[in-house]
DNA sequence: ATACTTTGTTAGTCTTAACTAACCCCTGTT
DNA sequence: AACAGGGGTTAGTTAAGACTAACAAAGTAT
């Protein structure tokens, strides 16, 4: 259910309304598929849709939806920003894994994240000397100049 | 059903014999739920289990509960180990997770654990100054001196 | 040997979330 | 004004995967 919100939310965001068909393309399911969770939901109080309408979010679907993105994102960046998963890739698996993770592991995962930009070794070297070994299965020279033990 | 796999692989492992009442404890199921699955597992030729006796897995079961396992432990040490995620939380995190990700990120994040033991300077101060960020809300000082920008 | 307890199985039900087929509503065209 | 076609809905099915209740086998103790 959690994509049916997050659905309609980016769609929202990217053509201003939300309709049923392009739910159902968006999310690879069929328009009968997208009727009846749209039932289940406004049933819950999250979507406001009046009949061969437009499809729109409550205040409390909204922030559902938000909090669905927000996890999506920073798992998206995760695995293709520091893990240099390919951005098609990466962004199926935080589709399958931000309704499974949780909240703890969420914040750490956000706050690694935070860590990377923040911290300027991070930042400079983490991705580059972490790209270098994914390619020739060893760290660069300079790391281990670094720090010889 | 990969978890029913994989808690026969364990139990095995663990306690020599995988039974019924075992896995349903483990998984957190009932012994009916543990049966049905069985029964398909054997019928898709995983598992042996001869009515009323043990468990246990057919070459082709072993190596897909084996591959199951894999993940898990990998993902299991990215959160405890790397993002400092308590143990418990950890393991239930992989348990669901290893059943999503895709096989080109579950590969990256086993990478990631290699350079992290591989890079001496990974080894000696990633986890250690991500661990003062979660700390503290900042990098370390020693961070920022080595590369002041 | 018989009765009790634990372990397993079977049968039947429920829920969730998808699907197809068939039928509505709306709008633009002619 | 009729009607074609796309968007939307309803009804009914299916498949997983769990559950409870009730029964069957095995093991253990007296």
């Amino acid at each position: 259910m959690e994509d049916y919100l997050e659905a309609i939310a980016v769609l929202r965001g990217e053509e201003k309304v939300a309709r049923v068909n392009a739910m159902s393309r968006r999310l690879g399911v069929t328009m009968p598929s997208v009727s009846s969770a749209l039932r289940k939901l406004s049933g819950r109080g999250l979507v406001i849709h009046e009949k061969y309408g437009y499809v729109s979010l409550t205040d409390e679907g909204n922030k559902l939806a938000q909090d669905v993105l927000r996890r999506h994102r920073a798992l998206a960046r995760f695995f293709c920003e520091a893990l240099g998963v390919d951005k098609r890739t990466g962004e199926e698996d935080a589709c399958r894994i931000e309704h499974v993770i949780s909240p703890v592991s969420m914040d750490r995962l956000t706050k690694f994240l935070e860590f990377m930009a923040a911290c300027p070794f991070g930042e400079t070297k983490f991705p580059e000397t972490y790209r270098y070994f994914l390619e020739y299965g060893k760290v660069p020279q300079e790391c281990l100049r670094r720090a010889p033990k």
